[in-house]
This record gives C-alpha cells, sequence and structure tokens, in this order.
DNA sequence: GCAATACTGAAGTGATCACTTAACTATTTT
DNA sequence: AAAATAGTTAAGTGATCACTTCAGTATTGC
C-alpha cells in the first residue's frame, strides 16, 4: 500500500503547490489549527480549508476536530512513502553508475 | 538553489503524474531516447515529448541530441532536492515527538 | 440569548493540464 | 533519391486546479 501508484499520486500532486507545502512544514514544527495554518497564507480561508482536503486525501495530514476547532497534524508514514519512491530511484541510478565505474577500471586493469 | 520553492513545485509537480513517474524509473534504469521511454506507455509520442519537456523544466532529466536520436538520463542532484525537502519536514516531526517523550517520561520521574 | 469565532459547502471563474491530431524537419537506411 | 525513422511543433479540447464570494452551521464567550 506504501506503493500504490495512485497513492504516489495524490502525495506529489499535494506537495507540489508552495500553499500546500508551507502547511506541511507549519505541521513538521507541530499541529496547528486550520485559522493558524491559515493565518501566514495570503489567500482566504475557504482556500485553504480546500488545500487541506488535498492533503488529506492524500495521507500527508491527518485531522480531528474538537468542540469548533479541527487540529491538524502530520503523517510521518506518508511523507516516508515519498521519501521511499525518490530514494529507490536515487539508488537506482547510483548504483548503475557505481556497476560502470567497476567495469571500466575491469576492463582498464585487463590491459 | 537546492530550497528554491519554484523548484520544488516544479520537481513534485513532475512527481505527480504516472506517466512522468513511470518514465524516471526507467530512466533510473538506464539513458534511453524518446522512443524507449513512450514504448511502454499507452499514449502518443507527443504526450511523451510533452512530458519529457515537463521533467527536463523541472530539472529531474536531463537529455542530448546525437543524429536524429535524443537521448535522456536522469538528474540525481535533482533527485536529491526534492528528497532532502521531505527528509528535513518528517525528521522535524519526528525530532518534536522525541523531545515530547523525553518531557512526558521527565514529569513522570518528578513523582 | 446574542455576538463572535471557527470553520464548512456550494457555485462560479479563469488558468493550467494532459492529452489528441496533423503537419513538419532532420537523419538514416536502402 | 525515396522511404523509413526519430523526433518536433502548433492548435485544439475537455478535465482538473486554485482560487473567489457568499451563505450557511456549529461552538463558545459575554
Amino acid at each position: 500500500m506504501l506503493h500504490d501508484p495512485a497513492q504516489l499520486d495524490l502525495m506529489f500532486q499535494a506537495l507540489a503547490d508552495p500553499a500546500r507545502r508551507q502547511m506541511v512544514e507549519r505541521l513538521s514544527r507541530g499541529p496547528a489549527s486550520v485559522s493558524q495554518l491559515a493565518e501566514p497564507l495570503a489567500m482566504s480561508l475557504s482556500a485553504v480549508v480546500q488545500h487541506l482536503a488535498v492533503l488529506e486525501t492524500s495521507g500527508l495530514v491527518s485531522t480531528e476536530k474538537l468542540g469548533r476547532v479541527r487540529t491538524c497534524r502530520i503523517e510521518p508514514n506518508a511523507l516516508r512513502a515519498a521519501e521511499h519512491w525518490i530514494n529507490e530511484r536515487r539508488l537506482a541510478w547510483e548504483r548503475r553508475l557505481d556497476r560502470l565505474g567497476d567495469f571500466l577500471t575491469d576492463i582498464n586493469d585487463q590491459t
């Protein structure tokens, strides 16, 4: 479930917007209410709620409502999934370059 | 330049599409021509070229044309930038939880 | 109970997206 | 030189995006 392409779509899509990344950045320093998330952003509360919905369906953020306040927090497992996908691609490429390097020194040693 | 928000936008945006991620996956196993990238994808060559343009302006992929063949390769530094952003957020959150844990055991020990 | 607070939801808008087709250019191959 | 290959470019289309405003609904403080 960590490698579901549709899930990755949602996560990367969610992270592609600067406002949403700013919200994630804020939440990485601790939980916050919707208004607290909205405060530094130059847009309506409504827009923030919509961004929050994107973050929530992506699994990156979870929320809980108590009284009239919705508290939002980061979901580190989801972040790990995105991180993992990128890491795998980068490693595959770097391993490939290593093997290529080995191969080149090998045929050099054969002289 | 690794933390330029606009650059991160472009990278995450680029990774948000399954076709483009598939192209990056293919390229992580080694360089490929445009047609080779297109082969497993159920869309026109034209569409693939457009996806490739997105990947290239995001900095994730670089290309070079020799004769009539354009060869594409992954740009691991760009991948690292995306990885790094995610990693920082996740770590910030986890460190926060650790401190919170310490605090809770501390006030527990004070009984 | 009335006002302020903290959201929530629906509808609308202009911009961007992910394609398509079609016409074209440049390079090889035969 | 003609045909095949490999890619490029432009224009168009329907879908999705990132907002907006406006009208609502619970809570909470006075």
